[in-house]
DNA sequence: GGTCCGAATGATACTGAGTATCATTTGTTC
DNA sequence: GAACAAATGATACTCAGTATCATTCGGACC
């Protein structure tokens, strides 16, 4: 969870300008509890007639996760969301039912990437990991709801563990 | 690098139908040497004139990757892109100059979801890790190239590590 | 305060992956 | 051949993301 002071201040030390629009998406991301869409920040400002243009809301989370304030994630079901964060190197796990998103920092994959790189002989210089599953507040909530209830969210096939591999 | 049969095979014992249009896909897919949009199934499909509907391509490959032949893979750049590849679980390495993609199996990440899983509270059932680089060829070709020319691809932040962090 | 100029903006148009719809065709079974 | 469901092709639609352009804004300088 982010503060609305530490995307201004990074707004500043990289040179851009802290202008009002900027300053409100800033506050909007900074008021999501999970990870969020950028139709989602869209409708918010509307809802709140922040007067705010759909390009500079995209645009703003552009330049956001430019400098590594937020980032894009990739949905089980193949869909994007952004999530606000540290833009230290760490990884994600998001929950599959209220979107809520915790670093869990780097988990020693470099080290698999390395040996992968051994193996194949690739230069490997990239890689990404997400993991997905219920948030304990979720997954009291399922507990206390009808066991029978499962989540709608089919995660999307490949490279990927899960119920949708049968 | 899958064959036409295997895809084939699949549909048959799924019991779907292995129809002409089916037939010429499973064809395309087979011959792409890396991976693969739906963009380019359908302008090959029309370079050889096969008469085959941009809506069945996608209807195609949905059901290949529901079948698990094929997998939907997120690129460096945020886009998405296809690649054929063995029902088992597994993870790629992906070259970010041809895009060639080699499958180098489940890595142990079960074992690091799970001590995730432990760690945080959160029920985690589904994971994804994708390795990006450039293979040997494209690798050996970059030293024979000027050195200076650096790959285009800019992998998109988030979940990340490479270039793009910085 | 005024001026200048580039950064930033909002509104709108555009792009393209992916999905929905519907009339028609196809393939299987009897 | 008839019946019926699966599948198809063409087309329309959706929506995230991007491009464009006239206008506004913010910061530097005088």
């Amino acid at each position: 969870m982010i503060a609305v002071v530490s995307l201004l201040t990074a707004l500043d030390r990289s040179g851009h300008r802290a202008t009002e629009p900027r300053r409100a998406v800033a506050t909007l991301i900074a008021a999501q509890p999970g990870h969020f869409t950028a139709a989602e920040l869209v409708a918010a400002a509307r809802a709140r007639r922040l007067g705010i243009g759909r390009a500079t809301i995209f645009r703003t989370l552009d330049l956001f996760a430019e400098l590594g304030l937020v980032e894009r994630l990739e949905l089980p079901t193949g869909g994007h969301a952004y999530v606000a964060c540290e833009p230290t190197h760490h990884h994600h796990v998001v929950c599959s039912s209220c979107g809520r998103t915790v670093d869990v920092g780097d988990l020693g994959l470099a080290d698999v990437a390395r040996e992968v790189g051994r193996r194949t002989g690739y230069r490997i210089d990239t890689h990404r990991f997400e993991l997905y599953g219920l948030c304990p507040v979720c997954a009291a909530e399922a507990r206390t709801t009808e066991p029978a209830a499962e989540p709608a969210a089919r995660p999307a096939v490949g490279s990927t563990v899960g119920p949708a591999r049968r």
